[in-house]
Order: C-alpha cells, then sequence, then structure tokens
DNA sequence: CGTTCAGTTGACTAAGGTCAATTCCCGTGG
DNA sequence: CCACGGGAATTGACCTTAGTCAACTGAACG
C-alpha cells in the first residue's frame, strides 16, 4: 500500500484521509509466470496497480498473431483503458511475464469513488492525462521513427526493458519480426 | 455557443448553470485557408472548438518533412493536448486547411474552471478519457494494420475526410507516399 | 493559352518479411 | 559434471512492398 501511496502522490499530492478512500477498495491478487489478469473478450473490470513483477499487453491480430501492445513494469497501474472505461469486450490480454502482484480495483468502485470525492475525480483526471500522453508517445514513437530508431530509442529510454523482455516480444512491440530486430542490433552494434 | 453545447452535451449532460460557467470564458477567432492556430515551438495555450472549417494537424520532423498526425472537422475539439497541459512548447502545428472559424478557451480559464466547478473536473476527465481513445484508435491504426488496410479504414470510416482533404495530406497520415496512397487506391478500385 | 501543382505512372532501390537452417543459451536429468 | 533437449536468437537466401526519382497527365486559374 506505501508503494501505491508513494505512487499516486507523484502525481497528485493529497491527505492520509483522501487515501483511506481508496483503502478498503483493494483486492491482492498474484498472478504466476504466465498466468492472466485480462483475456481477450472479457470486459476490462479493474484498475491494477503492480507492486511487483513483469506483464505484457498484447492484441490477437485477424490472423491470430499476438502484437505486443506495451509492458508494464512494478511499481505502476495497468489496465485496458478503452474496455474499462466503455465497459465493453476488450480485444487485449494481460499477461504476466514474470510472477507478479497487484492491487485490483473494481470498477463500480473506481466510479463511486469518483462521484463521492472531488480528490479523487480530479486523480481520475489526471490519471487519464496521463495515460494520453504515453499513448501519443507510442503514435509519435510509430508514426515518425523508423524500426531502428523506434528500437534505439527503447534502449535510451526504458534500457530496463531490454534485459527482462524476451527479444521476440520486444520485436513484436516494435512492429517488425523478431529476424529484423536481430538484424537491426547486428547494424546497431550490440552494446546495451 | 449552441453548436458548442450540443457537443458538449453528448459527452456530459450539464445545466444551463453550469455551461454558462463557460460561456465568458470563449474567444471567438477566425483563421484564413493556411493559416495557423500553433507553430512548431509555442505553447499550445488554448483548447480550441471549431464552429465551422477544416484544419490539419502536422509534426516536422527531423529532416524538416510534414507528417499529418490527424484532421478537424467541425464540429470538435482541437488543441495539442501534450503541450496544452503540459504548458511546453509544441512540436506540432495546427493548420486550416479550409477557412475555420474557432471558439478558443484559454489554459489559466480552462485550470481554474476545473478548480471551481465539481461539474467541469469531471468534464475534464471525460474530456480526457475521450482524447485518450482516440490517441488508442490511431495506435491500432498504425500498428496493426497495412497501409492499404489503414486507407481502406478511412473510407469506411471517415468517407468525408477524402473528399476534403487533398491526398497527398492524407497519404502523410497514413504514414505513407502519395506516389503510394495512389498505387493502393488504384489497387483497390477507385470506389469510394 | 500557358503556368502551376496535385495526381499518376514507370523503373529502380532499399528495407523488412518469410522460410529454412543453424547456433546459442540454459535448465534438466542421467 | 556432463550430455541432452527445447526454445530463443541468429544467419542466409529469396520475396514483397514501400520509397525514391523522374517523367508525364490533367485540371484549375489567371
Amino acid at each position: 500500500m506505501d508503494a501505491l501511496r508513494a505512487f499516486i502522490t507523484t502525481l497528485l499530492p493529497m491527505s492520509a484521509a483522501d487515501f483511506d478512500l481508496l483503502r478498503p477498495l483493494a483486492t491482492g491478487r498474484a498472478v504466476a509466470r504466465g498466468g492472466y489478469l485480462l483475456r481477450p473478450g472479457e470486459v476490462c473490470g479493474h484498475v491494477f496497480f503492480a507492486r511487483a513483477g513483469l506483464l505484457r499487453l498484447y492484441y490477437v491480430d485477424a490472423e491470430g498473431k499476438e502484437v505486443n501492445a506495451r509492458f508494464a513494469v512494478a511499481p505502476g497501474f495497468l489496465t485496458d483503458f478503452q474496455s474499462f472505461l466503455t465497459q465493453r469486450p476488450s480485444r487485449y490480454a494481460w499477461q504476466a511475464l514474470q510472477a507478479s502482484e497487484v492491487l485490483a480495483f473494481a470498477y463500480a468502485d473506481v466510479q463511486r469513488l469518483y462521484r463521492e470525492s472531488a480528490v479523487w475525480e480530479r486523480f481520475g483526471r489526471l490519471m487519464a492525462e496521463h495515460v494520453y500522453q504515453q499513448a501519443n508517445e507510442r503514435i509519435e514513437l510509430l508514426q515518425f521513427l523508423t524500426p531502428a530508431q523506434r528500437y534505439a530509442h527503447v534502449r535510451a529510454t526504458q534500457p530496463a526493458l531490454l534485459g527482462q523482455v524476451p527479444q521476440f516480444h520486444l520485436a513484436s512491440y516494435l512492429g517488425i519480426q523478431p529476424e529484423s530486430l536481430s538484424r537491426i542490433r547486428r547494424r546497431l552494434g550490440r552494446r546495451g
């Protein structure tokens, strides 16, 4: 809970009393390596806060291929925001790449919290804005950079990912094939 | 103003009194074809509501090439949300493709409105969530579809754009060259 | 008319995809 | 301790697709 409080405080400082409104809504949950927090077709009913572990969000395309959309490293929030907001079935899956521990917050609880607390309503806005900015960075990564530049960017900005995420998962995240990533790495030199 | 109220109501129904909090913050502005609401390097100090017209948001990449990020058709909101939220210089430009009329809402006014009105704070959250969903659709367009599929998708979901936006601007939006778009159109057949 | 610029077409290049074979890495069991 | 097995990573050969560059067409406008 302390990690959660610290994380939330970076987005919006709040009193202990305000934070206590959230506390009873949390449900702990452990996910084994390979286990799922969300499967395609399910409605994403929770926002999760990862206390420990590593997970991937992936999409299954028309040909049945998995395409990684993002990775979540603890500590941090994760959800399918689209499915969560609309309460419609998700086309994504959240799978643990390493054994992970999360806190889960249910949709109805979150919506009620928004209604009952101006501070949390504000937090909701800041969170949505934060998530938007992440999405925006991903758009710029995809639209303005070549695959090699995208790899270099990830290496520069999230070097921890390179060590923790298998290369074929990273390739999918970058929008290329594992073979291509291997060749890009050779061209750029293996430092990092 | 009526168009604005109607647009806002689709996101969050609100009383006339609540809407009246926004009314005095609006400043009208006309933009000639080719004119700018925002230039690269400027801080995006406003949220705009387009009452009439057509505009494009574009990015200037490292080689000086313009890449279209999105189009705004009236009625609708437009801003560089990233620059607006952080109040840091934008790397984008908003340019009118057709003579346009907008209402402008200044950053300080919007932030004050959030602080002073729970309804508008909520609207801010819903707006951020809405913008996030748009960003998400764009990510899916870029990451999961081939250029030809992207064109087909735009043709299917925003057919009005095809008639109003010059083809070379659309190509840039799709992440390809004008010559490639021309060939894709030939391959798919020119219906639409 | 002639100028201009978007759009098209063709020839060629470059970069990533695909498929198959091989090597590397690491954990397991003898 | 070492041999083996299996998935990940790499490499090679070839294919597909978009990019590039240049020429040409066509419609809009003065």
